[in-house]
DNA sequence: GTCTATAATTCGATAGAC
DNA sequence: GTCTATCGAATTATAGAC
């Protein structure tokens, strides 16, 4: 840890602004202007801060996705246990969407997307998959299920997929990522 | 059919110039400039046909599913049936990538991908599934799957999705796709 | 640390000649 | 139908006063 600074609180304020807007609206729409004005600032301090409009997303949008250790859990708990976890991060703030909403148009983001569930859901995947070299692709599956559930349901907002009770998406949702994970490749 | 225009050369280059600068940038980096150069006419022709950039990305993103009639098919094939057809339109143009890069962050076109959807998924999933009642919810369940292996595979290309040959990904997506028409209800 | 002023681009859109 | 010229607005980013 380093030593608090006097505009730990301007920082912080600008990050919150920054989420916000990038997961409202994108990379682009989202302007350095608008955020600094939510933040109740100049806007040229976010660039002392953070040098760039790039800086300042990168800054916005690191995550840690925490996800539980699946090994000492029942074998037939671990998918619903990840979709669980996952409508939990995805609803805990704005990170992921902005990171979704941003990933989708720049580069930069699409390849932080790609790391971040690489090197989080790949050791999930290589815990419980019955093919260790196979892990790559489990967790890939895993992740296109948990990406496009979150895609209708918190970017596009399909309604069936936004009304869905959180138990309903769990119950349809487990099932299919038990099985991308342990079910012996077809 | 209405009369042919001396015209319709030039509206098919501009067309065809868009889908793929949508598709590749995305609504706002998509430039009319950029489009027009492609096209290898001047911008304003763009603005000229199509009225606004609004007018030209809806006028470049129609677009018919065609999804199979699943009724005449054995109930054990329609999950991987669809996965196969969705897979083959995904590729046959750009139409479907730059549905979802811009409708991410644009609302018109975030209204327009809820409403094939549903319009043109619902009744399939209407033809199958247990409960009528239920098939705008099946339906939401099959496009988040779908829609979240085109992401991963064609967008934000997560190198095991980009690489797992087609025949693979219908083999671990259509039962998947499968369960969400035909199981009963969780 | 904070703000004003402004540079330097870039974009969508319009007017009008030919 | 096609193109030139340009407007007006918005953006990121910088320079520098206080």
């Amino acid at each position: 840890m380093t030593t608090a600074r006097r505009s730990d609180a301007t920082r912080a304020a600008i990050l919150d602004a920054a989420r916000e807007r990038f997961a409202a609206d994108g990379y682009e729409r989202a302007t350095i202007r608008a955020i600094a004005r939510d933040a109740g600032i100049d806007p040229s301090m976010v660039m002392r801060y953070y040098g760039n409009k790039e800086g300042l997303f990168a800054a916005a949008s690191t995550i840690e996705l925490e996800l539980p250790a699946l090994g000492s859990l029942p074998a037939r708990h671990v998918g619903a246990t990840l979709v669980e976890h996952f409508l939990d991060r995805w609803e805990r703030d704005d990170v992921l969407t902005g990171l979704l909403r941003v990933g989708v148009t720049n580069a930069a983001a699409a390849e932080r997307m790609r790391t971040i569930f690489a090197e989080q859901l790949g050791p999930v995947a290589l815990g419980v998959c019955p093919d260790p070299a196979d892990a790559p692709r489990r967790a890939a599956l895993v992740a296109s299920q948990i990406l496009g559930m979150a895609l209708a349901r918190y970017v596009l907002r399909v309604p069936p997929a936004v009304e869905m009770p959180r138990e309903d998406v769990i119950a349809w949702l487990g099932p299919t990522v038990q099985r991308y994970l342990t079910a012996e490749a077809p």
